[in-house]
DNA sequence: CGGCGTGTTGGTCAGTTGACCAAATTTTGC
DNA sequence: GCAAAATTTGGTCAACTGACCAACACGCCG
């Protein structure tokens, strides 16, 4: 890479992580590109050079924040190959990268409906890239351990995901849980349940 | 109630309505006050004068979400006197609220970051007692039906809030579930699991 | 009937917004 | 080292924003 080429591209990098924070912070309509271009150290006309509007910018970095979810939980879920471990693995990388100081990932999930219908729908289809794969996740698992009748993998596919994505709504720091003992908590309601068998 | 008191509130509640759902589609700073207005069917004026801020709307608005949400699903945990059904009434209804034409409890969810710390410290207290609420509930329904052992009900509440809250985001009318489904599933997920006992 | 208070009208105001650009500057390929 | 390409600068522009208001209309009560 020429060294133009990297500090270009380290420009980029520092305007889509200055705009995935305070978009999570303040939304998308109540960031200005001046508030942009001042975080990430430049002017607003180099960030206009960058990205033509501020919809190409939210939709960059919310192509970045799929990417950057199904190359981790690809990775995390490699360590076994458990159908069921599988899934816990996926589970508690999706929960760690969303309360990770990647702003992006909440920006995906949580300033949806601030894209173009055209831009949504091209977000859309990225996007189901990463449910597929947790959908096949989930198949893989329900093949070698049987479920209780009735059960609905795409239903259950919603309930963990927004369980998951719920979590960066209340999320506390400083507060007695570690990301990873959330998930793995919940990947524990998800399979076995909260009651005791033959309770209720 | 007089003619004009009568009138007033229609107004009130007709710009409370439209704010609501505008919020919904465009999220807060994405919609301008002449936006309320003009779906209310007044002018920018008449809306100063009943709100004397756009984010005085906004409170307002999360109250009444809060109000609606205790008032409906108290009324609905009233059919029955088993703790464990009390708990699958309150997911049914919680849904069935969210996922109705009442934008504003969506907005309480989702719009959050928009108000100001004083407001949000405010409707904070407020939410408070809803999540009181829910965790007597699950409170109850443990001492009735005993628990897994390790089972910590703050997460219990949260992974269910998740979940349900969740189910906004990708909920389609014309789709193969009711709301009512959505949230029975669900119920029976979060106490039963969804393996088969000794599977795993 | 008549005056009063509640509510409405249609507009103003200063400040901000996204988009855009010509000129200056830096970097690259030759 | 030099011309071309890439990037940055510092600003302009029309459109829109939230807040606000003086003048006005209406229904209520005495």
């Amino acid at each position: 890479m020429t060294k133009a080429a990297a500090h270009a591209r380290a420009h980029d990098d520092r305007a889509l992580q200055a705009a995935a924070r305070l978009f999570r912070e303040q939304g998308y309509a109540g960031t200005s590109l001046r508030d942009i271009a001042r975080a990430a150290g430049m002017l607003p006309g180099s960030l206009h050079y960058r990205y033509a509007s501020k919809e190409d910018i939210l939709s960059a970095l919310m192509e970045r924040a799929i990417d950057r979810l199904i190359e981790s939980v690809l990775a995390a879920t490699a360590a076994s190959t458990d159908p069921l471990e599988r899934v816990r693995l996926a589970m508690v990388e999706h929960v760690r990268i969303l309360l990770s100081r990647e702003d992006s990932v909440y920006v995906l999930l949580y300033d949806w409906r601030s894209l173009s219908p055209a831009a949504e729908r091209a977000i859309a289809r990225h996007r189901r890239r990463y449910e597929q794969f947790a959908d096949e996740l989930l198949a893989q698992a329900a093949a070698h351990a049987p479920l209780q009748p009735g059960v609905d993998l795409f239903l259950v596919r919603q309930f963990g995901f927004g369980a998951a994505n719920w979590v960066a709504q209340w999320f506390d720091p400083k507060g007695p849980y570690t990301p990873e003992q959330i998930a793995d908590s919940f990947f524990r309601y998800l399979t076995l349940g909260t009651l005791r068998s033959g309770g209720g």
